[in-house]
DNA sequence: ACAAATTAATTAAACGTTTGTTTAATATTA
DNA sequence: TAATATTAAACAAACGTTTAATTAATTTGT
């Protein structure tokens, strides 16, 4: 692997573990072990090395969601769904990286940062939006609050995997189960998410199971 | 005031705004207008004033749950109903305190800390899961998820509430719009999750509105 | 193809700040 | 007088960053 993206990927898992202003560029040097000049050398500075791995993430869940709103072939419903399942599946992919955006989402510093991931968030939140304001102009979806759905569909799993340790208590796991790499905690939670969806959404539901 | 917990209210709003390591002490002091040797005097140490926050708030919060599980004059939807409005409150009484409380639960830090915000999460989840289960053992509630049905409930208002400006973005409000004190925005959350709880719980539910 | 010149990568050490904490002296209150 | 509260100053440690020297890799001229 690349040593510049060797380092990103370690200043990656340890400010998702313990967030920013908790890593010192020491901490990443050491776990990558390369000279502590090494990350100036390369990114400048350890706030633009920072914004290096959100841009650098953030380019892989661009242009996913897009696709789906123009496919004129799906109903509302089953966008819903396709867009449960890509969402579920990138987050227990990219794990860390989805913590390091929402924590930094909930502080008042680097403003700059803080924007532009609202940006890179709201570029898919509006897809979603759009299906779902579609889905009740054309009588199919029950008259919801788009804006609060969205926040239901983002912050539940969110809430989930928001600590492991957290997630095995609530789940009465043992401390050998990785809520991360569990694919039965991943289809649980999509399994939820799309009956949730359903049930709220649909109109005229009566629910039969 | 007393002085002692004008500290603590000052301290509480700089970490909720910037984090436990993004604030120093003597940003509280010098903003509480205090010598910086006082929080060593009174505290012991940042990371105990950090623990006394954490136990002063929490106290707030315990016992308000545990009577509803017992009170058996209600059903279990009104009790749903009950612990939506107790929680959309609690979270738009202490929003600052609630960023904290979550943020440090997505960080592996001070894991002392961090099982003694579990334990007080729990408690009260497991109350809600107790009346969801129950829903389901008299046959008014569908065999739904207990436990991601929780993390729907908990994390869709934190979702909302993440950050002021993804929060205005979202709902589309100029800079003024402040949420932590719009009663419309509470208001609002509350129908959602009150409408995307019974559509999700209830049993031969047909939506009709 | 090969030595020379040039650029890039890497290092240990030091830079000046800021960090949390402590000290020892002073002021206030009981 | 004794206990408590408050202060300015200093503490060592850790912080992000820079420097200047050295090694490695690449390009160039012949």
């Amino acid at each position: 692997m690349d040593k510049k993206e060797y380092i990103l990927s370690v200043a990656l898992e340890l400010f998702g573990q313990k967030g920013f202003e908790g890593t010192s560029i020491r901490d990443i040097a050491c776990k990558a072990d390369v000279n502590i000049a090494m990350i100036s050398y390369y990114f400048g500075s350890k706030e633009k090395m920072f914004q290096s791995i959100v841009e650098n993430k953030a380019s892989y869940l661009k242009e996913v969601f897009r696709e789906l709103v123009n496919n004129t072939s799906l109903t509302e419903i089953e966008k819903i769904d396709l867009v449960i399942d890509h969402y579920v599946e990138r987050i227990f992919a990219h794990p860390l990286f989805h913590h390091l955006l929402h924590r930094e989402l909930s502080l008042n510093q680097r403003t700059q940062m803080h924007d532009r991931i609202i940006d890179i968030l709201l570029r898919n939140i509006m897809v979603v939006k759009k299906i779902i304001e579609s889905g009740i102009k054309n009588k199919i979806f029950r008259k919801v609050d788009p804006e609060i759905t969205i926040a239901t569909l983002i912050g539940t799993i969110n809430q989930v995997l928001m600590s492991e340790t957290m997630c095995r208590k609530l789940l009465q796991k043992d401390k050998d189960f990785k809520p991360y790499q569990s694919k039965k905690l991943k289809e649980r939670i999509k399994v939820h998410l799309k009956q949730l969806m359903r049930a709220h959404l649909l109109l005229g539901n009566s629910n039969g199971e």
